[in-house]
DNA sequence: GTAGTCGGTTTGGTTTACAAACTTACCTCG
DNA sequence: CGAGGTAAGTTTGTAAACCAAACCGACTAC
């Protein structure tokens, strides 16, 4: 069992996200434009990241449809990059990273904040989309294309070899 | 200012919590364990990620608290990767990432789903942590350690050549 | 005219990823 | 018994990616 026809890499979305936003450096470049930070020089400061990289992921963020690079001085060409909706929609991604370290990180680093204009920290929530109820650590079942489950008790797999 | 203390990358959760899941590899490892799939052969067939890139990051994803290796089997040494409670942690950023890429990609490959026991999907929710309120598009203020304010008007700094 | 800013590109060395083959220790089948 | 398979890696050699630092062009400020 199990090499029926399993060969290739599962194809998923969150697999394909990740070839967009997944390398390195990527998300931080993210993270500083939600910030407000805009010119290559500050992100490039901001994260760490080397320039020669660093223009590299701006690129395929702005091929990906995360990022517009928009130039705001003609001679010299000087740019600042830009959200767009999607890249926008990305917020959920940054915040539950956020959320994780500030939660689960040994020494949790100040962390920038991002607030409601109501002026309190937003958060992430998994709900359910029906019942708009919370998951919290139980609740959850994962399904695969085939409608195998994935969740539940480990029972089953534990003696698939033997005892 | 500017260059008074701005030297180093930001500190920040998101920053640090990328140094633990952000390598390649690591998050569709998660993934796999999500749903269920425990053992080597098979997060590797599901993956697609050479071998030997495999064992490290199942190494520094134990190392940093997402999985546990349980060992199934004595002889010969066989074993089992399984959340711990921070790793279940990680299920928002697995969850946006497969939502931004179901709503933002050209072309969404099948999903795998996230269930509720109910049978709806889950979906992640940035809402404001006080009011409750949804955050959609704007509502949004990022604000850096130093208070500066992040998401506002572009227009101030479109010609600031300063400095 | 000297220095500095900005958004890169180029250079050269180091690290990492990768595919494929190999290893150890069992178990199953005929 | 011996051949083949399975599981969880490790080893090997090569290709790609990363990185720091230097360089570049077109300006601006002094």
């Amino acid at each position: 069992m199990g090499a029926m026809s399993d060969i290739q890499p599962r194809a998923c979305p969150i697999a394909d996200t990740l070839d967009l936003v997944g390398e390195r450096w990527s998300l931080l470049v993210l993270r500083e434009v939600f910030m407000g930070v805009r010119r290559f020089a500050d992100i490039q400061a901001n994260t760490g990241a080397p320039r020669d990289v660093l223009t590299k992921r701006l690129r395929s963020l702005e091929a990906g449809g995360a990022l517009e690079r928009h130039r705001y001085l003609e001679r010299p060409p000087r740019f600042e990059y830009h959200l767009t909706p999607a890249g926008q929609a990305l917020e959920p991604v940054l915040i539950g990273l956020r959320e994780w370290g500030l939660r689960y990180l040994p020494d949790p680093p100040p962390a920038p904040r991002f607030l409601h204009t109501c002026g309190a920290d937003v958060v992430t929530r998994v709900v359910c989309d029906a019942c708009g109820e919370p998951l919290e650590g139980g609740g959850l079942v994962t399904v695969r294309e085939d409608g195998v489950t994935g969740t539940p008790p480990p029972a089953a797999r534990v003696t698939a070899v033997r005892r």
